[in-house]
DNA sequence: ACTAATAGTTCGTAATTACCGAACTATTGA
DNA sequence: TCAATAGTTCGGTAATTACGAACTATTAGT
């Protein structure tokens, strides 16, 4: 696997991860990784995307993991995926609470 | 002028309003209008990007109306746009303040 | 060890989007 | 009426995104 540059927690850009969840699926997935609190796969944390093409879903999590939000572990042949709570907490206060703590519709 | 699809507060979709933050400039565009608290024209409201060609900044700000974040009134040759503080505030508790009140650097 | 299955990434191409300069509309003021 | 200011629209090109196909890597079965 190509080396991934995920930032430091001090080197986190508002505007990039911004940007990351200005996007429906990446929202999504983010939404759920962080309401379940628990750590998912690739294929499991995008259930109601199913429909999309696994590459294209590749470069979604490429573009979470670049913009800091979430960090990955790798365990057997697959990604364990978890959002990075405490350090986009400390970095920006109360941003991830306000973002995805509502039900929102998201269409 | 073309007919501008302002959503109403109701209608307000939080990735398209995450999304219009994402990019840079809009994000210093919206700060600006936010912290000032007062309303501004077009040119004035994006003086640190003074280099960018006024199409390119038109299409930022038909971003930002189309997402919601601003709305724009005509006051003789100019437009007056201020960010819709009250329906976003309503619609979405706090997501203005935990992304705008602080100072982090957006390159 | 060999094979198959599962999980992701990378690559090439097509489609979509973004940026810029130039030309345009609209309003104001001399 | 003419010039200046403020924005929008258009056309071309550059950058980004989505997809399927081919690839790597790990695990499980035999």
């Amino acid at each position: 696997m190509r080396q991934e540059k995920q930032p430091r927690t001090e080197d986190l850009v508002i505007t990039d991860i911004l940007s990351a969840l200005g996007d429906p699926v990446r929202f999504a997935i983010v939404k759920h990784l962080y309401e379940n609190k628990c750590q998912l796969n690739c294929t499991q944390a995008v259930t109601p995307f199913a429909n999309i093409a696994k590459s294209t879903l590749s470069g979604h999590f490429r573009v979470l993991r670049e913009s800091g939000l979430i960090s990955v572990r790798k365990q057997g042949v697959e990604n364990i995926n978890s959002v990075r709570v405490d350090d986009i907490n400390s970095r920006f206060p109360n941003l991830l609470n306000s973002i995805l703590s509502n039900d929102y519709s998201i269409t």
